[in-house]
DNA sequence: CAGTATCCCAACTGATACTG
DNA sequence: CAGTATCAGTTGGGATACTG
């Protein structure tokens, strides 16, 4: 039985919760934004040339859900010419400190056994010269 | 600065690595029939009921996808007529423990934050009678 | 710079029907 | 039961061009 006490309720608990979360922060792109403004705010050409494959349409619409959900906050500053906007993330988004985290420390152990894989596949089954 | 200890290059791993594993257990559907399966082995139709909204084609085919990538293994049992199938996740979906429980924990505490928003807009603004 | 509008295609999905 | 085939509908996302 995996992930510690899985009564069948629990698991119907984990079903109801986690799909709350996904449908939060799922999809392809909320999580790297919100990772990629953790380490400071960033303009919009800046964000997007942090993230990489993401378009500026894409972007433009995420960052606008991602702002209704209160994941970030725009910042605008009229002062200069052309007007400067910053994105960054909320206090809200800091609960989410050990989701990315344990998606972190799993993607990196992940990609380490794919790697793994492969190198063992190599050897047994080296490539025909 | 959130998240801890987020220097710029700290950041890059996170977006490397958290695309990693979007990549191996994003999507819609992967993290749930892992869960579903989490508190026994299932055959396919009694994974379809106790996952509601997913259909047949989608379930067969992450169900291939999730085996591939060792998450689940297919055990069938020849004996019976018809044949038996049953599903059960492998030891590698133990790995996942943290990211479920994570998620798990952050969905809850969500959906509240939800709840509770609706809440205060119910009474500062109540609904024209 | 900070986006938005539009077009277009590929991928995903649901429903239905079918097979061993 | 355990799927698969097919088709039709919807959606997601890229490219491009455009505006204030």
């Amino acid at each position: 039985m995996a992930f510690g006490r899985s009564s069948h309720s629990e698991c119907n608990g984990a079903l109801a919760a986690v799909g709350d979360a996904l449908y939060a922060i799922g999809g392809k792109w909320k999580l790297r934004i919100i990772i990629a403004l953790s380490d400071g705010s960033k303009r919009f050409n800046e964000l997007q040339r942090s993230i990489p494959g993401i378009s500026a349409t894409v972007l433009s619409n995420e960052l606008k859900d991602l702002e209704m959900n209160g994941f970030i906050s725009r910042k605008v500053n009229a002062e200069a010419t052309p007007v400067v906007v910053d994105y960054e993330i909320t206090e809200y988004s800091d609960t989410l400190k050990d989701v990315v985290s344990a998606l972190h420390q799993w993607g990196a152990m992940h990609r380490n056994r794919i790697k793994e894989k492969m190198r063992e596949e190599r050897v047994t089954h080296p490539p025909a010269s």
